[in-house]
RNA sequence: GGAGAGGUGGCCGAGCGGUCGAAGGCGCAGCACUGGAAAUGCUGUAUAGGGGCAACUCUAUCGAGGGUUCGAAUCCCUCCCUCUCCGCCA
C-alpha cells in the first residue's frame, strides 16, 4: 500500500511512478479524498474534545454535591448530546471516506524502484548475467517424457484425483522432489535463515497483507465455509508472522526460509504448459523472506538472489538472471531479479526463482515496523524462491539426461537422494 | 460438538460508571553511586492520526464491532480468540 501522506502531499509523483508500470490513476481524485478525510478527521476530533471537557464538567459538578437534576448540570447534557448527535455524524461520514480510500489504495501496486529499467512487457526485461553451460544439442526429451518413461510422475490419473494442472509424485520421482526440498532447506538454513513450517490455509488479513488480495482474488482457492484460502505462496504466511509487530532495530535482519506447498488458480492460462511439471496448481516451492531496516534492503536484495543462485550452482543447472522492467513487475516488488533456468529441450530459459524488494509496501499493509530508541518505523521485506521444486525437477530431468535414458543426480544431490543416476528400469 | 473460565501497555497484574492511556511490579534506557561491576536511588519508557519551527498539544485505541450514558477499561448485545474439563480424532 503507498502512504497516505505521500497520496496527500505528492500524487504527481504517484501519477509519474505507475505510469511507468503502464498504469494511469486519478491522482488527483484520490487526493481530494484524502483531503476530505483528513479534514472530516481534523473536525470531529475538535468536537471530541469539546465534549469531552462537558463530561469532565458533569462529573466535578455532581463530585461537589450539585443537584444532577439542576437546570445547570442539565443545560450541559443536553449540550452534551448535541455534540454527541455532531460526531456520530461526522464519525459516520468519515469511515465512509476513509473506506473508500482504502480500497482506492490497496488496489495500487507498489512504486517501481529508480534502479528499475523501464519497460512495457517482458520484451523489454534486462539479462544481467548468465551462468553454467546449456546444453545446445538437438533431440534431448520433454521432462515429462522422461519421467512418463522412468516413472517418476503421472498427471494423467492426476486429473481422475483432482483435475487437469495436478500431478502425482511416484517411485524415484517422490523421492527426488522430497530429496530436492531436504537439500534447499539445509542449503538455507546452513547460511543462517531461520527455518519454518508455516500453515498453508491463511485468512484474508494475510492475503491483503502480502498484497494477493483484494485485487487477485481469483488467482487463488478459496475455502467457502471459512475466512480461509489456500497460499498462493509461503510469502503469505511469512509476511503475516510478523504482522502487526514491532521488531526492535538491533534483532534486524530476519531471514526466514521456509518450504510449503503453493496453490494457484492459473486463471487465464488455458492451453499454456499443459504438459509436465511447469505449471500446476499445487506445486513445492522453498521460499527466502527477509525482514530488514529499510537502510539495508537494496543490499539484501543482492545477497537474497545471490542465496537463490547458489540452490542452482549446487544442483549444476545453466541459468541467467533477469532484472524484470517496470511493466513486467509484480504488484508488491519494486524492482525484481528473475532466475531462469536452461530448458534444453525446450531450447529456453524458464522462471524458477523471482526475487522481489517490496520496500515498505507489504510492511505498510501488514502493519510490521521496527524501532531504535524512540523512532518507529516500517521495515522493509524481500522474498524469492529458493526454489520452485517442481521446476527444478524438470530442470534436473532434462539437464541430466544421457542418451541411455538414465539422468544424472547432481553430485550435491546424491547424498539426499541416494543414488547417483535415475535409471530406466 | 457439549460445559465452564478468561481476553488490560514489551511481560505480569490492579482497576469494575466520572478528571484512567490506565496503580504496582518486572523488563528496558539514561543519570547518580563505584576503580569497575553487582546492589541501590532517581528519571524516563505504547501505537496511530491531526496541529506546531519547536517545546508541546488535540483525537482515537484496555480482543473486534454495535448499544446505553453528559461521561465506559468498567454496564448491555453480537462476534472472534485463548485456556480447562468431556466427547471425537491424526
Amino acid at each position: 500500500m503507498l502512504d497516505q501522506r505521500l497520496v496527500r502531499e505528492n500524487p504527481k509523483l504517484i501519477a509519474r511512478e505507475l505510469s511507468r508500470r503502464g498504469i494511469e490513476v486519478d491522482v488527483i481524485t484520490l487526493q481530494k479524498i484524502a483531503q476530505q478525510q483528513r479534514d472530516i478527521q481534523e473536525e470531529r476530533s475538535n468536537l471530541q474534545a469539546v465534549g469531552k471537557q462537558i463530561g469532565k464538567e458533569v462529573g466535578q459538578k455532581i463530585q461537589m454535591g450539585l443537584d444532577p437534576k439542576s437546570n445547570e448540570v442539565t443545560e450541559l447534557r443536553l449540550r452534551g448530546n448535541e455534540i454527541k448527535a455532531k460526531v456520530a455524524n461526522l464519525e459516520e461520514r468519515e469511515k465512509t471516506i476513509s473506506s473508500n480510500l482504502k480500497e482506492k489504495l490497496l488496489g495500487l501496486p507498489n512504486l517501481p524502484s529508480k534502479e528499475c529499467p523501464n519497460g512495457k512487457n517482458e520484451k523489454d526485461n534486462q539479462e544481467i548475467r548468465f551462468w553454467g553451460n546449456p546444453r545446445k544439442e538437438k533431440n534431448l526429451k520433454e521432462h515429462w517424457e522422461i519421467g512418463q518413461q522412468l516413472e517418476l510422475f503421472d498427471t494423467e490419473r492426476s486429473a481422475k484425483i483432482s483435475q487437469s494442472r495436478f500431478v502425482t509424485l511416484i517411485n524415484q520421482g517422490a523421492r527426488l522432489e522430497r530429496a530436492l526440498i531436504n537439500f534447499m532447506l539445509d542449503l538455507h538454513v546452513a547460511k543462517g535463515y531461520k527455518e519454518v513450517l508455516p500453515p498453508v490455509l491463511v485468512n484474508t488479513a494475510s492475503l491483503t497483507g502480502s498484497g494477493q488480495l483484494p485485487k487477485f482474488a481469483e488467482e487463488s482457492f478459496q475455502c467457502s465455509d471459512d475466512d480461509l484460502w489456500l497460499t498462493p505462496t509461503a510469502e503469505v504466511p511469512v509476511t503475516s508472522l510478523h504482522r502487526d509487530e514491532i521488531i526492535p532495530f538491533n534483532q534486524l535482519p530476519l531471514r526466514y526460509v521456509a518450504y510449503s506447498p503453493c496453490f494457484r488458480r492459473e486463471a487465464g492460462s488455458y492451453g499454456r504448459d499443459t504438459r509436465g511439471l511447469i505449471r500446476l496448481h499445487q506445486f513445492n516451492k522453498v521460499e527466502l523472506y527477509w525482514f530488514v531496516h529499510p537502510k539495508e534492503s537494496k543490499a539484501s536484495h543482492l545477497q537474497l538472489t545471490n542465496d537463490a543462485e547458489a540452490v542452482l550452482q549446487a544442483l549444476e543447472l545453466p541459468y541467467r538472471v533477469i532484472d524484470l522492467c517496470t511493466g513486467d513487475l509484480g504488484f508488491s516488488a519494486s524492482r525484481t531479479f528473475d532466475l531462469e533456468v536452461w530448458l534444453p529441450a525446450a531450447n529456453t530459459y524458464r522462471e524458477i526463482s523471482s526475487c522481489s524488494i517490496c520496500d515498505a509496501f507489504q510492511a505498510r499493509r501488514s502493519s510490521i515496523r521496527t524501532k531504535e530508541g524512540q523512532n518507529t518505523q516500517l521495515i522493509h521485506t524481500l522474498n524469492g524462491s529458493g526454489l520452485a521444486v517442481g521446476r527444478t525437477m524438470a530442470a534436473l530431468l532434462e539437464n541430466g539426461q544421457r542418451s541411455d535414458g538414465s539422468v544424472d543426480i547432481p553430485k550435491a544431490l546424491v547424498p539426499y537422494f541416494g543414488a547417483s543416476q535415475l535409471k530406466p528400469k
